[in-house]
DNA sequence: CCGCTACTATGACACTCGTCATAATCGCGG
DNA sequence: CCGCGATTATGACGAGTGTCATAGTAGCGG
């Protein structure tokens, strides 16, 4: 996510973690090298067993809960700037994120959690164990604001499992396509079903 | 997709393209290797060069175009085994078909293309455009029995848009969860969206 | 039997990967 | 300056990869 250009963070640990997820995002887990990773963090290659010395499955791991942590704080940041806050100006707002990554950079990223998943050979038990913790990390602030538009909190973690996966799915669509189709065409699609979902009061 | 265990299919060509598609959906592409394969396919390793002389970009789009193939022809028998024709009943079949797989064998095989697209960089531009066109063969039956249901056209494609793209998320969240729940979840609540969108007549 | 094509067998090549071993360097408190 | 832990540097190792070269074996028309 982000603008994936620079490397920010403070120490050459949290720049590795982040390198890691920017590169697992383009090209997955197996062809995410360590020693790209380092190069990419401008991060010395003898620091990787230092701070990892797990290897490459608990760098793989914190670069994923990483991602998911992103995701939460950057759901967080979509409430607060909804003009109204309708779940399907939320759900527009996440899906909007991706059509201007692609507007700005092209098809050429989707979602390190995704990729970590689906190479999951590569990434180990552990990488998977921390994908279902960045999915939870993502669900929990979007299932609050569904709550707090008013939502019944018995659907409200539903709809956000729903919109995670639509989300999820049409970026693969539309990665595979070039285009963001099928994005606004999921977000055009689901808005009237989640803004009925709010309870009159 | 399918049983899985045996390799079906007359020619030791189409063997090998069956179990490419069964390895990769399970471990990502990278980590498919073509020796790998034909030990799968139980086709002799000289036979990989022979067929595919393109190497492992051209096995592995075929393998993602086979898929698409497939994940047509379930559909056509979907539509063809329901009890009555509502899109609702039509999506719960697609989801049922990977919830029945979940139970079977558990959660450790995604589908072929969603690997092949997050793979990217393993599998070469060849295996992206494949993707997509895979997603387009998927596309045209569910979009054609929507149509048929009663479903005004123009809102077909769109609606077959948001389904593959629903329950190919779903399917990421349920393999990190090693859980249905997401599936089943997406099932329940696009139903009747699904089937609010066929028009009387 | 010959010749030809389709297919298979096998080993090697060049390369990359993750990981480890070992040593050098830095930054400080004492 | 010494010592010591934290960090970095560098090279090597073994296992894997995809791909190629070369030879071998069927199977069949003539």
């Amino acid at each position: 996510m982000a603008a994936a250009g620079e490397v920010p963070g403070r120490g050459p640990r949290e720049r590795m973690v982040f390198s890691a997820a920017q590169l697992i995002r383009r090209g997955g887990v197996g062809a995410t090298g360590m020693r790209d990773v380092a190069a990419h963090a401008r991060a010395p290659r003898g620091s990787l067993q230092h701070y990892f010395p797990g290897g490459k499955e608990e760098l793989v791991a914190e670069a994923v809960e990483w991602a998911g942590r992103y995701a939460a704080r950057r759901v967080g940041r979509f409430v607060a700037g909804l003009p109204e806050p309708k779940p399907s100006a939320l759900f527009a707002a996440m899906v909007r994120q991706w059509t201007d990554e692609f507007a700005a950079q092209g098809a050429t990223a989707g979602c390190p959690v995704a990729a970590a998943v689906v190479d999951c050979a590569d990434a180990g038990e552990a990488a998977r164990t921390a994908a279902a913790a960045a999915f939870a990390a993502w669900a929990a602030p979007v299932s609050r604001a569904l709550t707090d538009m008013g939502v019944p909190s018995a659907r409200a973690d539903a709809l956000a499992t729903l919109m995670m996966g639509a989300v999820e799915g049409a970026l693969l669509i539309a990665r595979a396509e070039r285009d963001t189709r099928a994005l606004t065409v999921v977000a055009h699609e689901l808005g009237p079903l989640l803004d009925a979902a709010v309870e009159r009061r």
